[in-house]
DNA sequence: TATGAATGAGTTTTCATTCAT
DNA sequence: GATGAATGAAAACTCATTCAT
């Protein structure tokens, strides 16, 4: 059969996105796949290994995208609005719960965790370099310390993708980003203050 | 056998925290607790509702002392204060491990959502509540839709522990909640300025 | 219901009598015994623990009887008889056989080759005091090394337990022990040249 | 691929050697052969086939070196001398291993017996032959069944085997050779004896 | 209340084998 | 000759749950 493999990684993050990580048997991919359940550990070794490769796939495909949007955006403004785009597609796609249910999952097989935060981290790095970016320069870099600041938003992704599995109907989130939204043009104020003092040593991140 | 029950939510408790919910089987709680596995079944039904109970349990608790210390918290800076108290003790404790593997594991038992959302309101409300009450008669009122950003908060606890179980070591949480403090003297003169009718009846947070 | 334990190791002797080691599995060890599959896990853990109880089991009846005979056999003569008898109902009740199939499955599941050993050192024991006992004060006791002797015995029924697995009809076992009746009376007279100093006391095995 | 049969042969034999029969899957023939799994249906039809014709090769082998053996001795000291030559090789070389192995299969696959059996009949008439040459026209010759003593040596081969795997470290094979070693002289003077005496009258066997 | 035993459906994984290329 | 992919059956074992006592 053609793209077996294929069918099998799409599979498997369907089945996470829709039955969690427990929910997740080999029979349940396998049959979605509609494929024998053999296969998984022919093509994969065990279900963990497709499970992996499954989280490996969508996170190069985003993290592609991701990377281009990185290159347009300049200002706080324009993070705001790739986090809120950002936040739409993936929660919309379920490409979070995947991460917060092998997440969750790691606590029962403690194999998993370090293979899931080594595809974690390229996210966190990845969050870094963009709040960096839009920083620099600014009163803000030395106040926020950037992979703190991106960790958390991270961590607040995975958060608000559990509360979105509880209570689809009821998110803040985007509430929230229009609020932010809202708020970085202040933001932007005091970005620029903090750069008065600044000016001597360092010119502005945008000449 | 006295305090069966008592011993069951507390095996359930302590196993979903270092198991996970895939990990919180009938056998592991029944042999933590030191009885019986059929007694799960006659003192709480089924497996769920044991793990329910067992929310129940901490959330009590835990809802009790965080009530009393919020009586006492006035200000902003008292609130940041609060919440890393909250946040210390919780993560050790793992409470708000059960929280988000109960969250997790609603993926695959889709019965447990709503039982679980039930109990994860109050927490919602006691975090809108909080905010609202240091924010109350200032300009951030207007600014913050109190009940968002306590969705958010609670949604960013859980988040920042589904990071610490996959990495205990690197926990940003701690240095942030000290950015947080250093910043919110910036905040509560933000709030001053914001707060003119309210200037006579009570002074600023920080003076 | 009742005896469920005892069922299960009656089927599991059974089961490796008639299948070897690699047909003794849980499903037909479960069905022979007419139980549910689950039982052998609720009882025993796993089917190598099934099975090493069941070595014990027969282990502990054969050697109770075997002891009781020798306690009767005084002479090299009485002792080729002892032989002879306990080889015949051995091979003909399969206990030889399941000690050589879990010999052999021992390569295959390298835990159990311990726990084998342990359970087959009483038998070497027991044939080395049976030794040690008909040749006592003979001019034998020097010669043979009780030990060895008893080991290489040992040794020669689980071949020949094998060499009927193969091939029932020919067993040249018995036709043995007929010849090495009709030896030991030389044997007889040797051991009695060699203890001079025996004569007075015990007379010599053949009068 | 140059010798596949031949990798095949080889990894089958030192598979079974290593893991039994249990352990000796075409997954693990065909990795250690280093070649696909289906290979070995295309060249032997299936396991079996191909375990039978790792047999094959090693007796062929084997029986040839043994039959220029054969050929040097002559006195029951040359055969023990033999028979301790081939005990260290086989058993070092896992020769007698592959046998006892594929015996003990033989009770699951009962197709695989008869096709043992077959091979195994050259080994019993090698050393009844051997037995023969050596009593030839002495006491012994008539005293002792060749052939069943012939059978009771590679029995004993076989459960010394199947001691060695259990307990690698204590065999008593060696110092039993060493014993016959020096039992020989005796025997050969009774076949002296014997053989004197034959020539006129012969006495029975038991007296 | 408590227990030991039981059950049937489920889990992950491996097996020998086949087949199209 | 050789390979990668595929398959259905079976392996060992665990699950939540029930029941008689």
């Amino acid at each position: 059969m053609t793209g077996t493999k294929e069918r099998l990684v799409d599979a498997a993050l369907t089945t996470i996105k829709e039955h969690g990580y427990g929910g997740t048997t080999a029979r349940a991919i396998a049959g979605r796949a509609g494929v024998n359940q053999a296969l998984i550990y022919y093509h994969f070794g065990d279900i963990k290994n497709l499970l992996l490769a499954a989280l490996d796939e969508t996170s190069a495909k985003r993290m592609l995208s991701y990377e281009s949007l990185l290159e347009k955006t300049e200002t706080i403004d324009d993070l705001v609005q790739l986090a809120r785009d950002a936040y739409r597609e993936d929660l919309a796609a379920g490409h979070v719960t995947v991460l917060s249910e092998l997440i969750a999952g790691s606590l029962q097989h403690k194999q998993l965790g370090p293979e899931v935060l080594k595809r974690l981290r390229p996210w966190i790095d990845f969050a870094t370099r963009s709040i960096e970016k839009v920083t620099r320069g600014s009163a803000l870099e030395q106040l926020v310390p950037a992979r703190d600041v991106a960790t958390a938003i991270v961590g607040f992704y995975l958060g608000l993708d559990l509360l979105h599995q509880l209570d689809p109907a009821e998110s803040p989130a985007e509430r929230l980003f229009d609020h932010a939204a809202r708020l970085t043009p202040a933001l932007g104020m005091l970005m620029a203050f903090g750069t008065v003092e600044n000016e001597t040593e360092r010119p502005p991140a945008s000449t």
